[in-house]
DNA sequence: TCGTCATTCTGGTCTATACCAGATGAGCGG
DNA sequence: CCGCTCATCTGGTATAGACCAGAATGACGA
């Protein structure tokens, strides 16, 4: 607050960054920030308060922590949107998922690759080291916002010709139309984990920022896989719902 | 690395706190640094790498971020064990879940008040703005580590005398044995958030700690409502594993 | 009109240092 | 042997700067 030129926490409220994000936190409450509105810059806000660019960054990690802002590389800091409502355990499409919840999808094939099913993919597939696969890799979109990547591992014995399709659209909906698949048996692992290299890149944040990591291995009917899911959500875009019974 | 007297990051690596992060990530992955082992500290940290506490606290940052360490109030920095594998579906009890994974659970009742449905609980519960409730409030530990706060609501007109029980030991068995209910129809909802003032401080981490929220509305096969329960994990400590089909 | 470029703004990384508050452990007195 | 005190260690919070690299903007020239 003052020049006191040492380093003890603030007044009765207790530390100067507290009191920061809890500013910040009221004006996002009552509204004044509205989602995807762009903060003060972090020497504004540390002017603003008689402190440094290194408590108010404080401040900030708090928020993004919480889900209530996110940074966009080198533009500044943005109030979040609401999160998105998601249930792993139903196979609807992403997109119209998404624009129900009035929100603009969007969908981008990174790659398309033949490959081989490693060890870790044996375990988790149940396919032989070795055995073809195809791995599909995307980026998702909301409201113009990269929030996922994903790989997806599909099996081309049981989906014959399935790397010639335009992956933009709902893989679900092609497997139902042309396969005729209809998955009945899925494994869902999630766990709340940091983004790293080439998840983090993918989705244009620093490496280390918070993410959820969810993963579904999905049979058909005669309990042959079908196809294995890997995805990284930025952890402040989606709320997890599930019902049972 | 050496004293240039400017900001730049380190060398053809990159930055300087991701260079001490992967340095200690592999001492983890390879065992030299086991579970619960205690981190050098930050002061010894940052001189062996020629640096500041500050860039050694990024680093730690980052580690903690993707759930590899945990920090102990001023005690120090340690090694993550591994998750504890959970299905929110079931309704088994979290001593014997614990205990199945070779780990040592231990449940605190913190708290238990009976109270009245506010307005939250009204629209996740069903019952009415004013209606008698049970409030328990609970802390369970992994290895002598809090790893997570629950406020569980219980309905007093379907549970007469809930109130009396001994709430250390599991919740469900009660609930199975002494009130022949059978759970039905569960709503579950998570995200991962940061954990603030009543539940960090309930855990003793700081305020701002990546946390996991759960909750789970539990209704009895006549569709009554049986509990609520919300859940705040540390985000490190677990693995959510659901199977369908 | 459109692309280029320099300026300016942003966050990202970093140095060097300081004091505070809780946890710990050694040592002392009973 | 036990309990208390106190020095010491830890992370927690904070100051006051610095340069870097990418994003945005507006002026300028083709």
């Amino acid at each position: 607050m003052d020049e006191r030129g040492n380093g003890v926490a603030g007044d009765a409220y207790g530390p100067i960054y507290l009191r920061v994000r809890d500013q910040l936190a009221s004006q996002i409450e009552r509204g004044t920030l509205a989602p995807h509105t762009r903060l003060p810059s972090e020497r504004v806000l540390a002017e603003g308060h008689h402190t440094t660019r290194v408590t108010a960054r404080l401040a900030l990690a708090q928020l993004e922590a919480e889900g209530r802002i996110y940074r966009s590389n080198r533009r500044g800091w943005f109030v979040s949107p609401p999160r998105l409502v998601y249930n792993p355990t139903k196979d609807y499409s992403f997109s119209d998922n998404v624009t129900a919840q009035g929100r603009v999808p969007v969908t981008e094939t990174l790659q398309v690759t033949p490959t081989e099913v490693d060890a870790w993919l044996a375990t988790m597939t149940g396919l032989a080291t070795g055995d073809p696969i195809v791995r599909l890799r995307r980026r998702r979109q909301i409201d113009g916002r990269p929030v996922m990547v994903e790989n997806i591992y599909l099996n081309p014995k049981r989906l014959p010709g399935i790397e010639t399709f335009d992956f933009n659209r709902s893989l679900w909906k092609l497997l139902r139309e042309h396969y005729n698949v209809e998955l009945e048996r899925k494994q869902i692992e999630m766990f709340p984990t940091a983004l790293v290299d080439p998840q983090a890149e993918a989705l244009g944040v620093t490496a280390g920022t918070a993410g959820l990591y969810v993963t579904r291995c999905c049979r058909d009917a005669q309990d042959c896989f079908v196809e294995l899911d890997e995805e990284f959500w930025l952890h402040d875009t989606l709320s997890i719902q599930v019902s049972v019974g």
